[in-house]
Order: C-alpha cells, then structure tokens, then sequence
RNA sequence: GCGCUUGUAGCUCAAUUGGAUAGAGCGCAGCCCUGCGGAGGCUGAGGUCGCGGGUUCGAAUCCCGCCAAGCGCGCCA
C-alpha cells in the first residue's frame, strides 16, 4: 500500500483506539462507532485531514460533539505520522502530517519509481471493459472519442489498482445496418464504374462511401460487376468493413487507444451462442411470440414494455445479440465485472441491458454501464455540426488534426462523463500556449531540464538527506506528490478519472511555485541533493499522472 | 406526455460523494526576469450553487414540486 494511504489508515485506527480506550475508562458511552471518516479540510492551515465522527456520534452519544471531539482527542496515542491534532468547533478533529513523515516520503516514492501509486484493491478481479463500439459503417466521430479517453484511462487506472482488466471493441458486423452498408457501397461502386445502380433507401450518403468505393475500384477493378448480385454484395460489405476497421483502428491510434479484443458479433451466430442464449431465455419464460415476432418479456422485470428480440421476418434485433453478447461475457468467458461504456443516444437501452442479464441469472450488479453525455463542437461560439470539408460530420480524425491528441485527450478527460461538454475548436487553438495540457507537460519537462542540468555538472545525489526540505513551497509540493495514491483510488472506486485531470493541474502549479521559490542547484550541496531528489521524485509522480491519462511527459518541449 | 442526464464566476468545468470560508483554467485589472528553460511566478476583481419547499448539528450534494437544456421512448443500431 502506498503512503498517504497507510498515514490514512493510521489516523483512523489512532481515532478507533482512542475511542475504545474513552468507552473502557466511561468517558464515553458505549455505543457502536461507524468507519471513520476523513476528508481534507479545506482550509490548509486546519491541518491535512479532518474527520467528523465526533459530530456524527452527537446524537447517538448524547453528548456535545465538541465534548466527544475532546475525549478523543485525550485519548489519542501519538504516532509519527502525525505531528499535530486538534479539536475544532462544531466538532471536528483535525490532523497534520509531521514533517519528517513527509519529507520521508520522497525517497519512498524515488524507491517505488515507475510503481508509485500501485494499489490492490482489483485483488486480480477479470474485469472487462466494452468502450466506443462504433458500427464499421462509418468513421468514428467526436463523441467515440470521448468514450476512447474514458474507457482506455480507465483501463490504465484499474490495471494499476489491481484488476485483470481486458479492453474490448464490439464489432456490430451483423445486422441489417451493415446489409445497409453493403448495398451502400455496391451501389457507388457500380456508379463508379459507369453502370447506373440506384442508391438503397436509407442508405449511407456520405462521401466516405464515394471514397470506400473508388478504393475498392483501385484494387478490385471491374471484376466484381461480373459476378452475380449478391456474391459481389458480400464480397464488396466484407472488403468494405474490413476498410472500414482499419480505418477505425487508426484513427483510435491517434488517440493513443488500442484494444486488446476485437469481438466480432457474426460470430456469435456462426458459434450457435446466439441459438444458445435465446434457448436459455425460453426455457426461462422470458420469450413471447406475438404479431409474428418473438419478444423478451422485460415489462415481467419491471421494465416499462416488452422488447422485439426476434423480428417477424426472422431476423435478430441489436437487442438479441447484445443479450447474447453480454451472455459471453459472463458465463463463456468469466469476467467478475463487466463496465460498458456507451454514447448518450444509448440510455434508453440501459435497464433493459440489465434486466436481460438478470433474466439469464446474472446478478446485474456485475455490469456498470456508464453512458457519456453527448459533445458539443463550437467555433467561435457558433455550433459546428458539418464538416467544410467533407460536408458530413465531424470525424474524430478530423478533431485530432486540428487541435493535436494531447489536447484532445485532456480535454475529453477533464470532464465527468455524465455532464454533456462544449468543445471550441478555436478555443482549443488559439489557447494552445496556455493550454492546460502543455503547464503540465512543462512542469515535467522542467525536472528533466534541472535533472540533465545537474547530471552535466557531475552532481550526485544518492546521499542527499531529504529531512533538509523544511520551506513551505518544497512541503507544499510533497504534500501534493504524495496525494497520487488517493486520487488513484477516487478515481478507480468511483469510475471518473477526471479527477487526474485537475490533480494533475495542481501538481503542476505547486512544483512551478516551488520551482520559483526555490534555487534547486547551488551552492549548498547538502540542500541541492536534497533537492534534487525533491525533483527527481516529483519527475516520477508528473510522468505517473501523464502517463495514466495517457498523455505525452516530455523530456523537452 | 414518460424515462435518463444536466443546471455552480463573463466562458468552459471541478468540488474527496452530507462537512468548516464553494475552487481551477480561460478571459479581465495589475505586479515580478542580476535565475537550473518565462510555455513560468505573485496579487486582485468576479457567486441569491436554476427557482421554491423539506430532511438535520450541517445541503451545491439527499427528498418533493416547478423552470430550462440535452438525449432517449423503432420489428434501427
């Protein structure tokens, strides 16, 4: 367990302990104590933590919470974590780290390098985390890629926490959309090559198709016209999606997102999973037939309607082959944990989702499915739905050209997925200099700078005694390195990552005022080792939190 | 009409999940280079937390009712 969190501990089993020795001796009534809870004060001069309990246990003790506050605080064994504890009006306690402690913690974190902030709290659970998931009918979008941030950030969190955690694209290869899609592309290969075919009604008109169609004219030539219809149909939707794919995958590069699965939804047909899975609905009761169709009785579990599973021409709905997804998910393959991450046009199918898994004797509860809330593009304060270029919607590749991946991914980061977020293009250019991402970035490339600076003079600093770090800036830093762990295991309990985001924005500010403050190399070569371990550490924890939200630490800028 | 989500500084968003004086970036008004990288540091102005009730020691946070915005409500995915 990393430091601040076994201080953390400490202070609570200090506050335990007082509290059964006041029960023992009668200065308290012996009632049953809640788990401890401790927060950061807001104010930095209370102290770095704060709990309430004494005001929580007011009433159940019927006694003044400051009074409580008081008791405990006289019974409290000391501790070398902490250098200070206080009792505060209307019944808060309040804790302060020692120096020592915290000045101890730079070696600690020097030592644990790349490991910093490695926590089990996973206990190597298989967790498997489904994100973007968009059709191969098109390229992906801006709002894929906001759901690309989240899910691989996520995935970096929760690996570092401790689950086996395996990323997965649902490739939606099966269905009437990509029949769409086919005929789409036939129909423009056809006119590509002078021969009139008519577009399908409801086809896709994007340029994109245009292009998919021309290329396959590139490589395939007239050849195709000669076979009958529907060879070349499937010959031309299995080239065209596969086209498609790699397309996807590369644009998701960019981004720096890869997957380890790419699932294919035919295949749960050419398995019989899917046969399988409607079996086991049936046997379950869960099936109805009516108006020609075959329906998943949802209304049964709460639900508000029955859902068409099986269409009345025969054919699966997207719904089916989810519920026969999610079945392999957790019977066929065994994840403890399933996290889904859809876009907001997909919340209506959420409860549902769950009462399929629950119908198929799967506790609900292992699937979390966090919906991102849609994106807005704006430039200059005017909504941007269509490309220029294209005249089609903006693609995610086209974002990641104009305002860099960096940018992007700290921008999608930064906001909780369930709040709907407003992106200006312009804004992100222009500010690009003052940009958030780039203070970041230049807080670590500043330790490089003073580290390479100080490797060239020769200085070593192995030996430096870290108890020499007593200024407020060079504390103020510790205190900020050392919270990693906590804003780790925030942000993999709660599922929002964003948290790093303004973490990593403090980090920043208070190793640049330090930076200011401080004259890191000179003439004191005792106070420069120390020093320049300060740095060294605060170069592991900058790159950590970099790394994490999947961001460039650069050596220069 | 029903369901989900959201409403916080001029703008974009946070708030450790019920805690003390609601914070940051941008923008705005100033100040700081005799420094290892100024892509930096420091200071200031700016808030009825959408509105109204309620719950309790304590509410931006929980409950109820309004108002507003987004997304759903298909034998599309």
């Amino acid at each position: 367990m990393s430091g601040i969190l076994e201080a953390r501990n400490r202070i609570a089993e200090l506050m335990a302990e007082a509290i059964k020795k006041a029960k023992e001796s009668g200065k308290l009534p012996d009632v049953n104590i809640p788990e401890v809870p401790l927060e950061h004060p807001q104010v930095p001069s209370y102290g770095d933590y704060a709990s309430s309990l004494p005001l929580r246990l007011g009433r159940l003790m019927r006694k003044s919470p400051v009074e409580i506050a008081e008791t405990i605080l006289f019974m409290l064994p000391t501790s070398p974590e902490i250098s200070k504890a206080s009792v505060a009006a209307p019944g808060f306690i309040n804790f302060t780290l020692s120096d020592e402690w915290l000045t101890g913690q730079v070696d600690s974190i020097i030592s644990d390098g790349d490991d910093y902030g490695r926590l089990q709290l996973g206990h190597g659970e298989k967790m498997q985390l489904e994100f973007v998931s968009g059709n191969p009918t098109g390229p992906l979008h801006v709002g894929h890629g906001r759901g690309a941030v989240l899910g691989s950030t996520l995935a970096e969190v929760l690996r570092l926490v401790g689950y086996d955690v395996k990323t997965e694209y649902y490739i939606n290869d099966a269905g009437s959309q990509i029949a769409n899609f086919g005929r789409s592309i036939y129909a423009r290969y056809c006119q590509t090559l002078g021969v009139d075919k008519e577009m399908p009604e409801g086809g896709y008109f994007g340029d994109y198709v245009k292009d998919l169609a021309r290329e396959i004219v590139a490589d395939e030539g007239r050849l195709l016209l000669s076979s009958p219809e529907e060879e070349a149909l499937a010959r031309i939707t299995e080239i065209a999606v596969r086209r498609m794919l790699d397309r996807i995958k590369s644009d998701l590069k960019l981004l720096g997102v890869e997957f380890d699965v790419w699932f294919s939804e035919s295949t749960l047909y050419s398995s019989g999973q899917f046969d399988n899975v409607m079996k086991i609905l049936g046997e379950k009761g869960y099936l109805i037939s009516r108006e020609g169709a075959i329906w998943f009785t949802s209304s049964s579990l709460g639900e508000d309607k029955d859902n068409v599973l099986i269409r009345s021409d025969g054919q699966p709905t997207y719904f089916a082959s989810d519920i026969a997804y999610h079945y392999n998910k957790f019977v066929e393959r065994g994840f403890d944990e399933v996290i889904d991450i859809w876009g907001a046009d997909h919340q209506g199918h959420v409860s549902r989702m769950k009462a399929a898994v629950a119908a198929l004797g799967i506790d609900p509860d292992r699937l979390t499915i966090i919906i991102t809330q849609m994106v807005t593009l704006y430039r200059n304060n005017e909504i941007v739905r269509l490309s220029k270029r294209t005249g089609d919607i903006i693609t995610l590749k086209e974002l990641i050209d104009e305002v860099g991946a960096d940018a992007c991914r700290l921008f999608f980061l930064s906001r909780a997925a369930d709040s709907q977020m407003d992106f200006d293009l312009e804004l992100a250019k222009e500010q690009s200099s003052e940009n958030p991402v780039y203070y970041i970035q230049y807080a670590h490339t500043r330790t490089c700078g003073v580290l390479r600076y100080a490797k060239g003079k020769g200085i070593t600093f192995d030996d430096g005694d870290t108890s020499l770090l007593t200024s407020e800036s060079e504390l103020d830093l510790i205190k900020k390195m050392v919270l990693l762990p906590e804003v780790i295991e925030a942000a993999a309990k709660t599922l929002e990552p964003h948290h790093l985001v303004y973490y990593a924005i403090d980090l920043a500010t208070v190793f640049h005022s330090f930076y200011k403050q401080c004259r890191i190399i000179s003439e004191d070569s005792k106070l420069t080792k120390a020093r320049l371990k300060l740095v060294t550490a605060a170069k592991i924890v900058l790159g950590k939190t970099l790394a994490l939200m999947g961001l460039n630490a650069p050596e220069t800028m």
